[in-house]
DNA sequence: CCGTATCCGATCCGATACTG
DNA sequence: CAGTATCGGATCGGATACGG
């Protein structure tokens, strides 16, 4: 992805950052630690490995998410995210929480269930 | 757009939500009050009105935003947001301003200061 | 002022194969 | 385990024209 520099406005940007579809799972799995490759691959439910690693780099280039070689072999490498990341996962938080809200307003709980996300109502 | 209902996650259907490149501006611009079509179209720089409409059909679809026609004539129609479009609207919020630190960071404060928008450092 | 329809190029993303 | 390259269908979004 080619970076620009005639964003007419902040939001714009924040369109940039956060467009595609794995995006928001990305930085929303990345919460609580840092996470190798294939950690995250297991755990975004569809992804691809090609995606996966093409929006890495993007959240890398908005200096969201930021990685780190492990020394030894087998490889292994670090990605975590940024300060500026975990700015931009309190907005995602937020917005998981109303992703909840919708689900529950639609029968769309089993998921949630499942997955042991808990909701009210 | 079709509305699915074989979400595997909640952050599946944020995306589905604020996917498009106008979403987040139309949104954020409908902060402060209820406002028409053609305000709208003012306020953002380089829509088109089948974009908006479009996507504010879409933003209605998943009850963010609502509309109401005003009596009388000529025709008047107000677009706010809903109670779930404020709480995605505090997650924008927070997302602009990362955005404004990244211009920031990359010296691209014209448009800030252009646009009366308040930044530090 | 509000809303819909069509055409068409640009972009996205999934599948797949391959390298270190 | 980590990362790159290519191909092709689906989707997105801009231009434009038209109707209530």
């Amino acid at each position: 992805m080619k970076i620009r520099n005639d964003y007419t406005c902040p939001l714009e940007i924040v369109h940039d950052i956060i467009k595609g579809k794995w995006k928001t799972i990305i930085i929303f799995q990345m919460r609580s630690a840092s996470v190798s490759l294939s950690d995250l691959e297991k755990s975004i439910t569809g992804i691809s490995q090609k995606m996966l690693l093409q929006q890495l780099n993007e959240l890398r280039q908005f200096g969201l998410v930021d990685k780190e070689n492990a020394p030894g072999y087998p490889l292994h490498v670090d990605y975590y995210l940024t300060e500026r990341g975990q700015r931009i996962l309190k907005a995602i938080e937020i917005m998981q929480e109303v992703g909840i809200d919708y689900m529950v307003e639609h029968q769309l709980t089993d998921i949630l269930d499942q997955k042991g996300i808990c909701y009210r109502k």
